[in-house]
RNA sequence: UGGGCGGUCGACUAAUGGUAGGUCAAGUGCCUUUGGAGCACUUUGUCCAGGUUCGAAUCCUGGCCGCCCAGCCA
């Protein structure tokens, strides 16, 4: 039962959902709507793949059509099941659903080869002879026609039997390959005979060594989708060019005419969306593996601390188009601090350990004082959080001489505890030799538990702490962006890309303070350390030790402010 | 310099011959037990030159600028 095609007039349009709006008016496919997700299986997916993936299934559940997931696997030498697993397992924890159709290009190989014969048949394929570097001279340039193969004319037999023996394995690597003859002078390099198979004596991650020849792209994209009689075949902007040739195959071989429809690639700021070099840095170790969380991989991505909401949010709001651009990144984050700031439970967790000793509170005594868990959502509750004579506050919340607009504590200033007592600093205790503030005395007020001031005056500040005997320790790895440059890719010549990593993308703390009751979170929890950022549990945690990433910072006012003032004092 | 495709606020994206709008960023104020969040307000744009039209971001002509293509990769 086709569902009746249900647009939503308020959602923004792009192009692509235009033009299936016009070929449902027109009933171009009969009302059909019906996409695919191909991708190679040759390394992991990253967050220009969400792009492409939230356009496919978006497009598709709009229209009550459907998308299949399809392995894009015609070269064996490159391809690998690690990576059809690790897609798969990101497809679905973005949250899409390809039910029963799970498709491989490697499924349709006979019948690709059957078509092959088919257009040796009608004169419209050969067997070339040339070697790689021939075929690229015989090509021609961008700004001359290219020259008809010594091999474009022979006999539909001897066509059949090199083809055959293409087949059997009896020639080498690269010694043959089969080819369309189109047009040698086209202006379309593609439409010059394009290579249709090539030979390969490579072991294939599910044909095995079945085949020994294997169809290159632009004879099996095409006609894949046509297979699953795909309506919409939804590419980026660099297969535009592939086209012609796309659409030559499908009306040679009379078969269902897909359409292939062509968006910009996702770019964004300060980060590398290319699977050729992605790989490069796993291969050459600047990043621990796929999933390092500084990496734009959607693995990578989901063990820093992303949700799938927020990507998904993201690649709604950015839309499609024809435009090359570049995203900031500060958009994705957006999005990531929108759906966190809903759901991230809020805990106190101190970076950099400042010890602060309250005078004049009891040794010893301890109260369990009550901490809201989201203040976005009351729903989330309560929770009991130690309060002590000794606490410990982040260094960056104590200034011994404050700069100008510094709120937080300093000697003589008066700060509330997050969910705590009012504290007033009266003296610090410093390193004999370093001359470093190590410890900082206070004094709290007892009339001003959890927080209130009964006599109504004012604090200008609001600090979290943690209390040192309840603390439990934790190692924290904090992020910067992987590379220093807007576009990783601007390297002086003769340098690359690399040399735009930055140095200071990970920075690890080791002793970083917890309120207890962090105890039992476990890998990949997330939650907010109250004013610092988003952070989510590492897979690398012990019993003995959490590991906590930072997922993204809070929105940060006040650094805003600190690095205005410095400018001025320049 | 062949062919293909594009150029709308700082970024991304709408407006499909009829008020150039939204999101992000930036800024200002309010509010705040997170210098968070939220709320309100503000700044900034149709690549250029002609033409058609009552009316052009949109159509036409000519420029300019950018991206892609010379893998037996996808």
């Amino acid at each position: 039962m086709a569902a009746a095609a249900t647009p939503q007039a308020d959602r923004p349009s792009n192009f692509i959902r235009d033009i299936i709006l016009e070929d449902l008016k027109a009933n171009k496919f009969a009302g059909r709507v019906h996409t695919r997700f191909p991708p190679e299986p040759n390394g992991y997916l990253h967050i220009g793949h969400a792009k492409s993936i939230c356009l496919n299934f978006g497009l598709a559940a709009e229209f009550g059509g459907k998308t299949n997931l399809r392995f894009d696997d015609t070269n064996p030498e490159k391809e690998e099941q690690e990576y059809v697993d690790s897609i798969i397992t990101d497809v679905r924890w973005l949250g899409f659903d390809w039910e029963d159709r799970l498709f491989y290009a490697s499924d349709y190989f006979d019948q690709l080869h059957q078509w092959a014969v088919q257009l040796i048949n009608a004169g419209k394929a050969y067997v070339c002879d040339l070697s790689a570097e021939e075929v690229r001279q015989y090509r021609g340039t961008l700004n001359e026609p290219g020259k008809e193969s010594p091999y474009r004319n022979r006999s539909v037999e001897d066509n059949l039997e090199l083809f055959a023996k293409m087949r059997a394995g009896k020639f080498p690597d690269g010694s043959r390959t089969l080819r369309a003859k189109i047009d040698m002078a086209s202006p379309n390099l593609n439409m010059r005979d394009p290579v249709m198979y090539r030979i390969l004596h490579a072991e294939h991650h599910r044909t095995g060594d079945k085949w020994c020849i294997y169809p290159m792209y632009d004879f099996a994209h095409g006609q894949s989708d046509s297979i699953e009689k795909v309506t919409h075949s939804i590419c980026t902007l660099e297969f535009e060019d592939h086209r012609p040739l796309y659409n030559w195959f499908i009306q040679q071989l009379g078969i269902f005419p897909s359409q292939q429809i062509e968006f910009d690639r996702l770019n964004i700021t300060y980060t590398l969306l290319s699977k050729r070099k992605l790989l490069q840095l796993v291969r050459d170790g600047h990043v621990r593996g796929w999933d390092d969380p500084r990496m734009p991989t959607l693995s990578g991505l989901r063990r820093r601390g992303y949700t799938p909401e927020a990507i998904r949010n993201f690649c709604a709001a950015i839309g499609a188009s024809k435009t090359n651009g570049t995203i900031e990144l500060a958009m994705l984050e957006h999005f990531l601090r929108e759906d966190l700031n809903q759901r991230a439970p809020r805990v106190m967790a101190v970076l950099r350990p400042l010890r602060v000793v309250i005078d004049n509170y009891p040794e010893g005594q301890v109260e369990e004082l009550e901490a809201l868990n989201n203040p976005e959502d009351p729903s989330a509750g309560t929770r009991k959080v130690p309060f002590s004579r000794e606490l410990y506050i982040e260094q960056d919340d104590f200034r011994e001489t404050p700069p100008k607009k510094f709120f937080r504590l300093f000697p003589g200033q008066e700060v509330r505890l997050r969910a705590g007592y009012f504290i007033k600093c009266t003296s610090v205790v410093k390193d004999e030799k370093t001359d470093e503030v190590v410890e900082v005395h206070c004094t709290y007020d007892p009339a001003t538990r959890s927080g209130n001031a009964p006599d109504g005056r004012k604090v200008k500040a609001t600090i979290h702490w943690v209390s040192a005997r309840h603390a439990i320790e934790a190692e924290v790895r904090l992020y910067e962006s992987l590379f220093s440059k807007e576009d990783p890719n601007d390297v002086p010549e003769s340098q690359e890309f690399t040399a735009n990593l930055n140095p200071n993308s990970l920075e690890t703390l080791t002793a970083a303070k917890l309120e207890p009751s962090l105890a039992s979170a476990k890998p990949g929890d997330r939650y907010q350390f109250e004013r610092l950022g988003y952070f989510c549990v590492d897979p690398d945690s012990t019993s003995e030790k959490l590991v906590f990433n930072r997922t993204v910072q809070l929105r940060d006012t006040w650094a805003k402010i600190e690095k205005r003032e410095k400018g001025k004092s320049l």
